[in-house]
DNA sequence: TTGTTAAATTGTACCGGTACAATTATACTT
DNA sequence: AAGTATAATTGTACCGGTACAATTTAACAA
């Protein structure tokens, strides 16, 4: 592991350890270029990410603060999305519904960037936070990236599989957002009546080498979802 | 204008003019070295701001290459949200339908951290795309921060204002998104039905000091928006 | 042609430095 | 006590460098 990278998660831990809250002060930067035995660049490199992760803000000519949002209830929109795991001590399981090869539609390849004659996975699932139903879920696979899948790694985190035992790394990926109204079929398995709200996302996962792997529709269940979003002002 | 703020731009514009597609190769690092006749580290960090807002993803080994995402339907959730506006051709109007001076609620203060006898800017507007109703907008101002608001301002950017003539800057916020039902006033506004389906955002602003300026509830129409989140994978 | 090895290309991690802007603390005045 | 100038603190912009890992290209062998 990087070493901006094992300091962001040192520092994180330090504020979940010493139960820091929104507005508290951290050591200074030279104090952390000290204790780390590092330069000044990998320092604010590390802290940099965790700006990002909307987990500090840096205030030039004042400190560096801890930022913390006050809404227990919300999962990160990002959490539920594949990337690091930030449900807390919430419990993720699934339903997996199907798991199988197949040949994408138009729609499908399109979004992956495939043909209609290479072959995909699909993954049926439908997962639960804590017991309650969170959302259906459908996804695609590109073969050709993700050469095999069974029913207890997809129970599991695909993406923890992809990363680990594939070797490729995820890079990015474009989520798209809509409110709409639950087919029948939708309802039934979210234990909803037809036409209720939901949310649904489409998101495309790219590898870090741009190559778009999967394509994912969830629907989720508009009593059980709230989601938050840090966002940092000048880069949006 | 930073260095690498202009760099940044120069290099957005240029992948606008030359509409280059997702996947084109940028010039490689050095050349812009040369070309913009600054050290690596800041084209470096120009390069990493692009990344963030989803314009360009870099591969080590191989080069610089463009991002775009393929559906033109969509807004950035970002860009709704007052940070910089990035509709693209779309015009954004409002309606004004409330600008006042008063005493917040109790969940209002909480919100913004503010005491229930200081003074809020309540604004409340209906907001089209394009002529087409986008959302409902109820929003708090603290008044210690924003003394002034009118019909003129509001009716334009509320940020534009805050941050030219009041020389804030905006640092960061957390967005609360969930699915819901209309209420008959809200579908009213909205040209809807009431229980119909919307996607509400309640978002409380920060000042870069880290003080929260404006909290707002948005509730969006259902048909005319879609949102599209640009995400980097390990930063989140 | 196909596969393998080696070399060149290219971005990233990390160092260490100077200058500076924003904030906060201090000393000083009124 | 309240304002005002001054100094100290503290993060950010930018420079220029070395080493290295991932990718691509070129050279080579089977």
């Amino acid at each position: 592991m990087l070493k901006y990278q094992q300091i962001a998660n040192e520092i994180e831990q330090y504020i979940h350890k010493q139960n820091l809250k929104q507005g508290d002060k951290l050591p200074v930067l030279e104090q952390m270029m000290s204790q780390y035995a590092v330069s000044k660049s990998t320092i604010t490199k590390a802290l940099e990410l965790l700006e990002r992760k909307g987990i500090i803000f840096q205030l030039r000519g004042s400190g560096i603060f801890v930022r913390r949002h006050n809404r227990p209830g919300y999962m990160s929109l990002f959490s539920t999305q594949g990337f690091k795991s930030n449900l807390g001590d919430r419990i993720l399981t699934s339903d997996v519904l199907d798991v199988s090869v197949m040949k994408p539609d138009a729609l499908v390849a399109e979004n992956l960037g495939i043909d209609v004659t290479d072959d995909v996975y699909r993954v049926e699932r439908v997962r639960y936070v804590d017991g309650e139903v969170l959302c259906h879920e459908e996804s695609y696979y590109v073969k050709a990236i993700v050469p095999y899948l069974n029913r207890e790694i997809v129970a599991d985190s695909i993406f923890d599989y992809v990363q680990s035992a594939l070797g490729v790394t995820i890079g990015f990926s474009d989520m798209y957002l809509q409110v709409g109204r639950l087919t029948e079929s939708e309802a039934v398995l979210l234990g909803l009546e037809e036409d209720d709200p939901t949310l649904r996302i489409e998101t495309i996962f790219h590898l870090s080498n741009g190559k778009p792997f999967d394509y994912s529709r969830i629907t989720y269940h508009y009593e059980h979802s709230q989601f938050v979003v840090q966002a940092n002002g000048p880069y949006m």
